[in-house]
DNA sequence: TCTTGACCTTCCTGTAACTGGAGCGTTTAT
DNA sequence: ATAAACGCTCCAGTTACAGGAAGGTCAAGA
């Protein structure tokens, strides 16, 4: 099939799947007009490699992955130790979203936000007050 | 002051203040060698910049946040609506992390982890079992 | 005076993972 | 016959810098 109809099938435009073709993801057939052709099993890799990127798996992860797949003697501890990874990375980012969230809303709540133009998330960001170290993350 | 004096006291490396400068952020005086020459000004503004960037703010709002900063008639309304915004940003990444992390979870307890080749977390990657409308997220 | 080393300069490239568009050829339907 | 819809390749842009090459400048020591 075109890469229209494949794209259509895993839910990916046809640009990445063009660019996961580039970056040697995947290679599907050429028919003699130079149009890719797309086999069942290129559109099962390309739906693979949909669903890791949506649980946000990197491009890396995601070929070590589908080698795994591909790997009938893979042991499951391998794929498990990457998808823990990957909880640990959600975790540390989570962590430090939190982190900033509560620095910004603590200033949001003692900006009275009016047309005046003292403003306390101002005051902060120009180090007003005493000099701080490392008030928020790192 | 050279650049690497003020990277110092602002706590930004001298190739991002260079950058800074290139797109418009800075525009600091020059000596006769060439040399860029910082005053005390000058690094305030980098040290505010260094804090705006560490609370998540993009290189966009923060050029809005120094206008702000510089415009003696500001609404502190307008900062505390940039601060919202981000804060709303942050809320909406963490969900969607969160979501991640439950599915990773779940997939990651369900696989024993061990020599075996057959894997839960592959499995649902494939598409094994019936097929997931928009199983995590958006 | 010469040299060494630490600075500084500009410019180019690379990062992650695509997206958009130009300019062109092919297929399909009317 | 032609127009729309699709396909192709290649190039540029995105974010916010980091790394490095090639070269100029400056202060200190032998």
């Amino acid at each position: 099939m075109n890469i229209g109809q494949a794209a259509e099938r895993c839910g990916l435009p046809a640009k990445t799947i063009r660019y996961y073709e580039d970056i040697g993801l995947i290679r599907p057939a050429r028919r003699a007009n130079g149009y890719r052709d797309y086999d069942d099993g290129d559109v099962h890799k390309l739906r693979f490699l949909q669903r890791a990127r949506r649980l946000g798996f990197s491009i890396d992860d995601c070929r070590h992955l589908l080698s795994l797949y591909e790997d009938e003697s893979r042991a499951s501890a391998d794929v498990k130790a990457l998808a823990r990874a990957r909880v640990d990375e959600i975790d540390a980012r989570i962590a430090e979203l939190q982190s900033l969230r509560a620095t910004l809303a603590h200033l949001i709540s003692a900006c009275h936000g009016d047309d005046r133009p003292d403003c306390p998330i101002l005051d902060d960001l120009a180090g007003v007050g005493r000099p701080r170290k490392t008030p928020v993350g790192q």
